[in-house]
DNA sequence: GCGACAG
DNA sequence: ATCTTGTCGC
């Protein structure tokens, strides 16, 4: 695919100040609000293994239906979104980008790029580092992809425009962050315990974030728990909004494409990917 | 000056 | 992110 706004390319050798204020550029057209044509329910993480199963089989299971006489019936559902999963890995100085696209669960497409990497990690600027890459491998995919997931913040960040809101505005594609650590912000209401599976807890912005204080950012999202949490558990995922999808939509969305594991199928899909290019191309 | 800090 | 074995708990 194409970019839509080359001009917020993130380009590593502006200063940091510009760097900075390009951020605040992008966060301003950002759109943190539910903005995509799919439907969110039909997104899952694996497929239906009963998608061929309900094939016409001779007589159709209508239950007592009067008749809909000569009309086929219409079981076309609109196409299902493909979700892609977007993940990096680093050899040395090379940043290699996986890019992997799935509908209804099943992966449909793979892309990658290798891009030299020209500044270090410097939190709150992660996309200078590594969103060439990024925009690089989805220049490879063919497909017209419905929704991201990056990993990395979105709007949990301190202009509000983190890696994920980054990619999707320059691509104008719905975009969430999944994060393993909260970069910024507070959570609302800290639970006494650890979170159960599938509970959330609203992250708010705070003194060190652009917007006013105590908006919601984002979500603490306990993708995994441990049957008995006082022993072992695992640590819930920081989920916000990148671009056309608000807090609570990415959340859910986030839960969906949950297969069991910590991290979100796309995800999980993309990091793979991203090990099995770094041992092909690299040295 | 000190603290905080995605990947 | 990456360097790395075993180990504890599900």
């Amino acid at each position: 695919m194409r970019l839509a706004h080359p001009e917020f390319a993130p380009d590593a050798s502006l200063s940091r100040e510009e760097m900075e204020e390009l951020q605040h550029e992008v966060a301003d057209a950002a759109i943190f609000e539910d903005a995509f044509e799919f439907d969110p329910e039909s997104v899952r993480a694996e497929p239906t293994d009963d998608a061929q199963t309900h094939l016409p089989t001779g007589e159709d299971e209508n239950e007592g239906e009067d008749d809909d006489s000569d009309v086929a019936v219409p079981t076309e559902s609109p196409e299902s979104p493909v979700v892609v999963g977007v993940d990096q890995a680093f050899v040395g100085d090379l940043a290699v980008s996986a890019v992997v696209a799935s509908r209804d669960g099943e992966v449909v497409e793979r892309a990658h790029a290798a891009v030299e990497t020209e500044i270090p990690y410097i939190p709150g600027l992660l996309s200078f580092r590594e969103g060439t890459a990024i925009l690089r491998a989805f220049e490879e995919l063919t497909v017209e992809p419905d929704l991201a997931i990056v990993d990395g913040s979105g709007r949990i960040h301190f202009r509000e425009a983190g890696i994920a809101t980054h990619i999707g505005v320059m691509l104008d594609l719905p975009a969430i962050g999944v994060a393993k650590n909260l970069l910024c912000g507070d959570l609302r209401d800290p639970p006494e315990g650890h979170m159960a599976e599938g509970e959330r807890v609203p992250v708010v912005s705070n003194s060190r974030v652009s917007a006013p204080d105590g908006t919601v950012i984002g979500y603490a999202l306990q993708s995994r728990q441990y049957p008995n949490p006082d022993k072992r558990h695992v640590n819930p995922l920081y989920v916000s909004s990148g671009h056309r999808v608000s807090a609570e939509t990415a959340a859910e969305l986030v839960w969906q494409l949950c297969a069991g594991y910590k991290l979100p199928e796309p995800t999980r899909r993309a990091d793979a990917y991203a090990d099995e290019v770094t041992e092909t191309v690299d040295t």
